[in-house]
DNA sequence: TATGAATGAGAATTCATTCAT
DNA sequence: AATGAATGAATTCTCATTCAT
C-alpha cells in the first residue's frame, strides 16, 4: 500500500510535467536539466525517478498530454459554442482560425517552441511519431468534420488535403513567430485572415 | 606558402560542413558529437578545431551555408529560367510551387530537419536569428516581386502578409513530412497544389 | 534535511582540499590533475564538483586556507607563549625566528612549494594577489608589534621596512631549502641565526 | 653538411629562447604555448623541433643560459670596476647590493617570475636543480670572495651562511616585489639598504 | 631546411541516473 | 517516500609533437 494516495500522485506528476514544460520552452529539452526540473518542481532530484523512468519519459509525456498540459482541453468545447450549423463552411472555418489565433499568446508561442522539439524527436522515434499522428489526426478531423458537414458530399480526399494545408499553415505561422520571437502583428494577422477566408473559398465552390 | 593550398582547405571545411549536416540531421545538434563528425569525416578530433573555433560555430556556419550545401542555390536560376513575364500572378506562383516541391526529395526532407534546429535555437540565439530574418527576408522577396511585376499597385501591406503566409504553409508542410518521414503522396499534393492554385486567386482579384 | 551533516561536508571538502595540498605539492598545479586528486581522495570524478566549482578555486581556497592546512594556526599562539614584555626586540625577534625555523619539517618545505605557485600565479591574477596581500599583512603585523611594543617612537617606516626585509628574507631561504630539496643543515641555521640577531640590533640602537 | 651556417643556427637557437623567456615570463610556462612562441619568433611551428627536442628542453636551455638572456654578464664585470681594494666589507657588499638592486626594472622583474618557475621545477627535476645549484654558488662565491678579500680569515662557514642569508634576502624581496607587481618604492628600498648595512657591520667585527 | 596540417592523448567539466540512508 | 550525495560515462576543447610535402 502506498504512502501516498495515488492522487496525489498523479498531482505531483502533473506538477513535474508542468514544470518541464516550461523550462523545456524556456530552455529547450537538452539545455534544461533535471536539477532545474526538480529545483523548479520543489522536489529532491532523486524523487523525479519515482514519477518517471528517465529525462525522455517526461518529455514523451508531455508531449502525450500535450493539450491537458496547455490548457488546450478546450479548444473543441470553444468550437461546439461558436459553430453552428447555419454558418458557411467559411465562417465556420474562420471560426476555427480566430480561435487558434487567439491562443496565441506570449506565453503559448513560448510553448510552442517545445512542439518543434516533438517534431524534431519524432523524426527519430516512432512510438513519438505516432503519438504524434495521431494528435495531428484529431486536429485534421476537425476540419474535416466542418467541411462534410456543410459539403457532405465532398470528396475526401480534398477534404483531407484542405485539413493537412490548414494545419500547416497554421504551424508554420506559428513557427515563425516563435523563432523570430515576435508576436504577430495584429495587421499582419488581419490581411492573412483575409487571405485564408479567400482560400475557404475554394470548398464553396465544390 | 601554405603546407595545403587554400582551395583544398575550402574543401575540407566543406567536407566536415556536410559531414556535420547530416549527422547533424540524422542525430540532431546536441546527440551528433565533435567525435562523430570527425569519425565520419574521417580526420583526427583535433583537426576540427583548425577549420571551426566551435562545435557552435559549425551550427551556425551551417545555417549560414545552408543553400550551398544542400544544392539550394540554383533555387533562384531555376526561376528565372521559368517565370516569363506574360504569366499571370497565378501562373508565376504555381512555378515557384513546382520548383519548391521538387525540391522535397528523400534526402532534401532529411537535411530539413535541422532546419528545425534553426529556428529552436534562433528563439535563444539572436545572432543566428537575424542570419535566419536575412535568409527569411530573400525567400519573401521572391514572392513579393512576383506579386509587383503584374500587379504594381498591389497593397505593399498585403504582398507581404502573401508571402508570409506563403512560406508558412510551405514551411509547415515540410515540416508535417520531415516528423512524420513520409515523402508526400503526389495524389494528396496535386490537391493541396490546386488548392494553393485557387488561393493566389486571391491576388488576381485585386 | 541533508543527507550528510554539515560536519561531514566540511570533513571532506577538507580531504579534498588536503590531498590537492599534497598533490600540487608533489607535481604542481598543472601537472596535477583533477583526475589525480579524485582518485587520491578516494572520490568519483564528478563529486568533486559538488564541493568545489573549479580546479580553480580550489587552488584560491588552499592559498585562503593555507594556515589552517599546513597546522599552522597555531604560530601566533606560540608566539603569545613565549613572548613576554622584559624581553628585549631582538630576544623577542629570535623568538619569532625560532618558531618560524622550527616548523622547516621535510613535510612543510614540500607544502611550502605550493607557496611559489601562489607566487607566480599571484603576479597574473589580481583576485589571488589581494588574499595574499592580506596574509602578507597579518604576518607583517607581527614583527611591526614586537617593535612597536618596546620601541613605542621608533619610525613606522623604518618599522615596515625592516619587517618587509625580515619575511624577505625567511620566504628566500624557505625558498631555497624547498628548491634544492635540502632540509637547512643546523650548523648553518645555526649562523645565519647569528647574523639575524646581529641585524635585529639595528633596532635597539634607535 | 648543414645547408644553414652553424653561427646562423646559434643565432636562431637564440631567438628561440629570447621569445621563450619573454613569453614564459608574462604568461607562465604552461600557459605560454609553442604556438606562442614560434608566432612571436616568426618561425613555423615544426621547425622549433630541429632546434630544440621540446618544450621542456627549452625551459631547461632557458635556465642554464640564463645569465646570457637577461644580459647579466655583465654583472661581475660591474663589481670589478666599482670595487677597489681599499673599501671595507661593507662598503664593497652596499656596492654589489646597489648593483644588484639598480636591475630591478620592470622588465627583469617581469624575467624574474621565471626563476620562480626554475625554482618550482628543480624541486622535481634533479638535472635541473644540480644547474641552479652551480649557479647559485657562483653568486655565493662573489659575496664570499669579497668577504675573504678583506677578512681573510674569517670563519669559511660564516661567510658560507652570509652569502646564503644575502642572496635569500635579495631573491626573498625580488619574490615579493613580482608576485605583488609594484616595484620597489625607492624610499623603503632606502631604509631596507640602511638595515642591511647594519648587518654588514657583523662581518666587521669578526 | 622549413612548413603548417594533422594527430591523439589528455584535460576540465557536466549531468542523467543510482543508491545508501 | 524522500533525500541529495555519489557515480562515471561522455562531452568539448587544447596542445605538444609528428610528418608528408
Amino acid at each position: 500500500m502506498p504512502k501516498i494516495s495515488e492522487e496525489k500522485k498523479k498531482q505531483r506528476q502533473l506538477d513535474i510535467l508542468k514544470t518541464a514544460l516550461r523550462l523545456f520552452s524556456q530552455k529547450g529539452y537538452y539545455a534544461a536539466s533535471i536539477d532545474d526540473i526538480t529545483r523548479e518542481a520543489g522536489i529532491s532530484k532523486g524523487l523525479i525517478y519515482t514519477y518517471f523512468k528517465s529525462k525522455e519519459e517526461i518529455f514523451l509525456e508531455l508531449a502525450q498530454r500535450w493539450d491537458e498540459l496547455t490548457n488546450n482541453t478546450s479548444f473543441a468545447d470553444t468550437l461546439d459554442r461558436v459553430l453552428s450549423d447555419d454558418m458557411s463552411v467559411t465562417e465556420q472555418l474562420m471560426c476555427v482560425w480566430d480561435a487558434t489565433v487567439s491562443q496565441w499568446t506570449e506565453e503559448n508561442l513560448n510553448f510552442a517552441r517545445i512542439k518543434f522539439e516533438f517534431w524534431l524527436e519524432a523524426s527519430k522515434n516512432e512510438a513519438l511519431r505516432e503519438k504524434m499522428k495521431e494528435k495531428a489526426m484529431s486536429s485534421l478531423r476537425i476540419v474535416e468534420d466542418i467541411i462534410f458537414k456543410t459539403r457532405p458530399d465532398m470528396d475526401p480526399a480534398v477534404a483531407a488535403a484542405f485539413s493537412r494545408l490548414w494545419w500547416s499553415q497554421i504551424d508554420g505561422l506559428a513557427a515563425y513567430f516563435v523563432s523570430y520571437r515576435l508576436l504577430p502583428p495584429e495587421s499582419e494577422m488581419a490581411r492573412i485572415r483575409d487571405i485564408i477566408r479567400h482560400m475557404c473559398g475554394y470548398l464553396e465552390a465544390r
